[in-house]
DNA sequence: GGAAAAAACTGACTTGAAGCAATTATTTTT
DNA sequence: AAAAATAATTGCTTCAAGTCAGTTTTTTCC
């Protein structure tokens, strides 16, 4: 066919933090609704919000902290995304098919979590159209955010891998080019899908030929750019 | 907390291939709308049918046929998941803020595509709750499977890939123990992120163990217990 | 504040899997 | 039906990246 004017490349960015509100597209029943049938929870650090194969009986709202979205299975593990506050977890549960949660969930930060009774979260959905429309927005932000990682961690070599999530973490979660890194170097390997080790000599790698600064848990992006490219390249 | 009962293994079959009819769901003026504003295309083998990149106009829906749903970059290639008939495909763009299409379509066998013109679609998810949270399960379960694909390229080495594909097809796609496959090698190795020496090699391989049989595009699947075990130790 | 535990790091070694180049088989085209 | 093009296959070589084992640093917790 003809040719397509070029888009930017594929993984740009892929950890899920932004936030359309939906709350507001509620009518003043539907929000009491909720209201009711929801309970504030607090995790400290480490704790978890939830184990894949569980029943899903809540919608989660992250009100405060810091979370990842993983797979565990014998001792191979998989980040599929981090969520940051104001930003709705377990969305993937309110298809009745998967009555079990299809990941688990725990806590990087001290976190606040509003567990949203399920029911009820598809009786509006069912009943508010723009409600639900905007929950297919979301969900659509997300599966594209997991296409770009799904691309990265498949095509890419160590140093692409690891240059998108530096890249990631400093634009979408932190918002800033340094800042302290509440996850393990294990972390890191588990989201980039390379060894600990090699998380270890990567970075080291980073921080010798200037593109990084680093000392244990505090990153200082120096070179965006050249992150970008090696982004790029793989 | 508390013991969880274990869940089946994370990647059990991961390609798109079930149908929760939607189109039932609508009004039969809201079914005249969607057919006043949708054309039926034909495709033959190896067409292309959209490029990433490209603005999003149309949903598409899979009369007949068989499709691969892909990234490509520089010469990555990776296939996100196939589709057979009677599916929706290019939800992705519903979301106003993906205009552009996130991902490449094209087709392995003749097929014939329903082109539904984007914004009389968007109007129904807004209007009709019960079209807009089907559509929302249909998405979710797309999504779910995204996630076993992406566990089981990432952590999984060769045979265990190989095994997840073989299993996949023969299950999801062809509904049967043998099957001509209208899929090349390299096909294949997008699919399972190896080169296509190695699909040659590994399938060689299976062959030789007894695993499956196999004359050039026809392949049978000779013991699928452990194919099974195969997938699931890695 | 000191002991214990957990992370972070380093170096040596091994290997899974890709790349390359050449050959054979299939399919398409004329 | 022959020629050309595409796909499948094989063997050889290379290297990226994981594993292992040991050391140092940092954090946690009595």
């Amino acid at each position: 066919m003809n040719r397509t004017t070029e888009t930017k490349g594929i993984t740009q960015c892929s950890i899920f933090d932004f936030n359309l509100s939906w709350y507001e597209l509620l009518t003043s029943e539907e929000k009491m609704l909720i209201d009711e049938h929801s309970v504030s929870i607090n995790f400290k650090k480490g704790e978890t919000v939830c184990k894949r194969g569980a029943f899903a009986s809540h919608i989660y709202f992250l009100e405060e902290g810091l979370v990842k979205v993983y797979l565990e299975e014998r001792n191979k593990n998989l980040i599929l995304t981090l969520f940051t506050k104001n930003n709705l977890l377990g969305l993937s549960s309110v298809f009745e098919g998967n009555n079990k949660l299809p990941y688990s969930v725990s806590t990087y930060t001290d976190s606040r979590v509003r567990m949203i009774d399920i029911h009820i979260f598809r009786q509006l959905l069912q009943q508010n159209p723009e409600f639900s429309y905007r929950i297919i927005n979301l969900l659509n932000e997300k599966t594209s955010q997991i296409y770009g990682r799904f691309f990265s961690l498949t095509q890419k070599q160590l140093h692409g891998r690891l240059a998108d999530i530096l890249l990631c973490l400093s634009n979408r979660i932190f918002k800033s080019k340094s800042f302290e890194l509440p996850l393990s170097r294990a972390d890191l390997g588990d989201l980039t899908g390379m060894s600990t080790e090699s998380v270890i000599r990567m970075m080291k790698e980073f921080k010798d030929d200037g593109l990084i600064d680093m000392h244990c848990k505090s990153i200082e992006l120096l070179d965006v750019a050249r992150l970008e490219r090696i982004s790029e390249f793989g």
